[in-house]
DNA sequence: CTGTCCTCACTTTTT
DNA sequence: GTGAGGACAG
């Protein structure tokens, strides 16, 4: 058991104590994976048969990596025997087996959210509301509440309470939609992500002998990041969990950041009342970060009243104390942050792999863009549109999920007329009247689309074409391999000879991106991904269960990706680690949200989510604000968050200006207003006042800033980007975010028309429109 | 049926 | 400021 002499006595007693339930409390960077890990190695090296193990967690990512390092321990076929994986995915298998059941078929469709919303919005339509109040997004997300805690269609009906809140929110058909969404959703045999844990738990409910056969099955259960359960999710577990009361539950309830998705924080608090016999394991020691890093941190998260009780520690270096950054304005703060990367850089030997940029929205993004695209630092944005949520994509695997199953309505709509086949918007919709008339689906009336006199004959030569190639996929589901039957179905659907007119870079990237789904799906066919237990089947059906679930292609492990500085949001940063952080934009109504300041609970996660922020950070940490900012369009005070106030003040260094803040950056008539707050400001708030004369810049800095402050003044003079591609002339050396490297051959048009045309060393040549291309100039 | 213009709304989002 | 979706004209 040479494994268990690396762990920390905490973490040994944690993967030792295997009998009975146990709750781990891991603190961040307190080696929780593995822990995890190890306690599923030790079960499995003391005589547990894999497949009586089931381990849970909520992304793909996380299982994959657990799968990978427990493999490392045990053998690879017997690693490949656990059930580890998403919840949804998990359950997504059961219901399969098991979905005779249900009354469903065990080929159901999983929507994904635009599937759900398009069929809202359909409903809505229908049923002739307006979706201004009945917003798609809206509806779904109150159904979405509805199904994580286990109130159906029916008893959302008939819940008094439920129905009078919907009534004094001025919306009372919402349970009437909800009611219609369940039917179409089964009538069309799909389920959404919802219903995978939803449905999860009808079965068990109403067939005890499945629930029984599963409780006897999973001898030992682990769930990961359990603070961000569910309701639904938490009953799940329950229930499976009450035979053998050998369960596990690992997570940090200071880092529950999602319960706007439904996650109950409760769920983790309240642990210990339905398991009296409950051991508590707390993993405290941080192996991650500095010491002033680790203190910062349990500062701020002190706040919060609603927690375990534990201490986080480390043994870690002081480090250097937590530097704020303060800027007059957000474009000013993007280039405080790639200066200071720029200067880290170089001092510290550092990649740019080891910064990371995390902000509280989205938006934040373009300002750290624009700063370190001048200074020419490669970037990354994670959390962008993933893989499988590409227009091109989608359209693909419609067509495959039709042809799987025929009863997808949402597939079916997506690709009628896709490519361009002369079925429009009036005939789909007379064949939906008809489909809700004789109370069968959309692709039954096709199938007789010929003997219904609706149709005149044209329309109807195009519907019966239609379903005959759908029919002729399916035919084929069982005679050619995934791989064949899908490339089959690209080209006779007519989507890539449409794709293939597209000349333009975008059209180009949609191309190799179908080309990229048909090589995963060769992989599939070939059986070269390991994760994939036991291959069911490897025709296109069973590819697709896989997809429905999957949400990003790993992008992230490719091509040179790894040098470069990481953009994210808090949440998309949970789980990871950078050397070096920057947590921007941290002002009242941006960090915490202004949409988040209403009630203490709400309060209370949103300094969970800074906590967050700042123990991803390894050795050197940055807290940066602007004083005003751009928001919609339109300039705003900000106020330094009330969280930066609660960082321990000896563990800080005082703001780290730019330094020209009384420049004449603005003149405008709140120049004054703006002074002032200043000055209060100062007197408000002592531990941002610097107490010690300002040290003199470094020469460099000096020179740094003066750089900047060109810079900004000619942005702020012609309010023109910089953009490298202004400059851009033939013969030049550049490099493409895709293609890589090229010299520049012609440039031709004008102004947002213009056309380069780049030989690419390994691409070949290619004609790129400037206003796109992320061109990068390298002589 | 397609393209263009205009209006509108706008936290976070593991599946 | 920006992008998506709807209305309306061609």
């Amino acid at each position: 058991m040479e494994y268990l002499s690396t762990l920390n006595p905490a973490q040994r007693n944690a993967v030792e104590h295997t009998e009975g339930p146990v709750m781990i409390i891991a603190g961040p960077g307190s080696g929780k994976t593995r822990v995890l890990t190890y306690r599923i190695a030790h079960l499995i090296k003391n005589g547990v048969q894999p497949h009586q193990i089931l381990a849970l967690t909520f992304t793909n990512k996380a299982a994959r990596e657990m799968k990978e390092r427990i493999k490392a321990i045990v053998s690879g076929s017997e690693a490949s025997n656990i059930w580890m994986g998403t919840f949804h995915s998990v359950f997504a298998r059961i219901l399969r087996v098991e979905a005779e059941r249900l009354g469903y078929p065990p080929g159901f469709t999983i929507y994904d959210t635009d599937d759900s919303k398009s069929l809202i919005k359909s409903i809505t339509q229908g049923m002739g509301l307006d979706d201004k109040i009945y917003k798609p997004s809206l509806v779904y997300n109150r159904i979405s509440n509805a199904k994580n805690n286990l109130i159906s269609a029916r008893e959302y009906l008939n819940n008094p309470d439920v129905t009078f809140e919907d009534r004094s929110s001025g919306k009372p058909k919402l349970g009437f939609i909800y009611q219609a969404y369940e039917e179409r959703c089964f009538k069309s045999s799909a389920m959404d992500f919802d219903d995978l844990l939803f449905k999860t738990n009808v079965l068990f409910k109403n067939n005890p002998d499945v629930l029984y056969k599963y409780q006897q099955r999973f001898k030992f259960i682990l769930v990961d990041e359990y603070q961000d359960t569910n309701y639904s999710q938490y009953l799940i577990v329950k229930k499976l969990a009450a035979m053998h009361q050998n369960i596990c539950v690992v997570g940090d309830d200071a880092q529950s950041i999602y319960s706007f998705r439904g996650a109950n924080i409760q769920n983790i608090l309240k642990f210990e009342k339905d398991y009296p016999e409950l051991s508590v394991f707390k993993l405290e020691q941080n192996y991650r970060s500095t010491k002033n890093i680790v203190e910062a941190a349990n500062s701020v998260i002190k706040y919060n009243q609603d927690q375990l009780k534990k201490s986080v520690w480390t043994e870690n270096p002081d480090g250097e104390r937590i530097k704020i950054l303060e800027a007059s304005t957000d474009n000013e703060e993007g280039q405080l942050v790639a200066n200071k990367i720029f200067e880290l850089r170089m001092q510290n030997q550092l990649g740019n792999g080891d910064f990371a940029i995390l902000y509280r929205t989205n938006s934040q993004s373009r300002t750290m863009e624009e700063a370190l695209r001048k200074r020419n630092i490669p970037y990354r944005i994670y959390g962008g549109l993933s893989f499988y949520k590409r227009k091109e994509i989608k359209d693909i695997i419609a067509y495959f999920r039709l042809s799987v199953n025929s009863n997808d309505e949402e597939a079916l709509k997506r690709v009628i007329n896709y490519p361009v086949r002369g079925i429009g918007k009036t005939t789909i919709e007379r064949l939906e009247v008809l489909a809700d008339e004789q109370k069968v689906t959309l692709f039954s009336i096709l199938e007789q689309c010929n003997m219904v006199p609706y149709f005149n004959a044209g329309t109807s030569k195009k519907l019966t074409e239609f379903v005959y190639l759908i029919k002729s996929f399916k035919a084929q589901m069982n005679k050619l391999t995934a791989y064949d039957l899908a490339k089959h179905i690209t080209t006779s659907s007519g989507l890539m000879r449409e794709l293939e007119t597209d000349k333009t870079p975008e059209g180009i990237s949609k191309i190799e991106n179908i080309e990229e789904l048909l090589n995963a799906i060769q992989e599939f066919t070939d059986g070269i991904d390991e994760n994939k237990e036991e291959p069911l089947n490897r025709n296109l059906e069973g590819f697709l269960q896989d997809v429905a679930l999957l949400t990003d292609a790993d992008e992230s492990d490719k091509d040179g990706e790894k040098n470069k500085v990481s953009l994210m949001t808090i949440h998309a940063a949970k789980g990871l680690e950078f050397p070096c952080v920057f947590v921007v934009g941290v002002e009242e109504n941006l960090f915490p949200s202004q949409l988040s300041i209403g009630t203490k609970e709400e309060l209370e996660e949103e300094r969970r989510l800074f906590y967050v922020a700042l123990t991803r950070a390894e050795k050197h940490l940055f807290v940066s604000y602007a004083q005003n900012r751009y928001r919609y369009g339109q300039i705003h005070h900000a106020e330094p968050s009330r969280f930066v106030d609660e960082i321990d003040e000896r563990l800080v260094d005082k703001p780290i200006s730019s330094g020209y803040n009384n420049s004449n950056f603005f003149s405008g008539g709140f120049d004054d207003e703006r002074k002032q707050n200043w000055g209060n400001k100062n007197s408000q708030k002592p531990t941002l006042t610097p107490t010690f004369p300002k040290p003199s810049l470094p020469k460099n800095l000096v020179k740094m800033d003066q750089a900047i402050k060109q810079i900004n003044s000619a942005a702020t003079i012609s309010n023109t980007d910089n953009e490298p591609q202004q400059s851009l002339s033939e013969g030049m050396n550049v490099e493409h975010q895709r293609f890589g490297k090229g010299k520049v051959m012609l440039i031709e048009g004008n102004l947002s028309d213009q056309k380069a045309t780049i030989n690419f060393d390994i691409a070949g040549t290619k004609q790129i429109l400037l206003k796109f291309a992320k061109l990068r100039i390298l002589d």
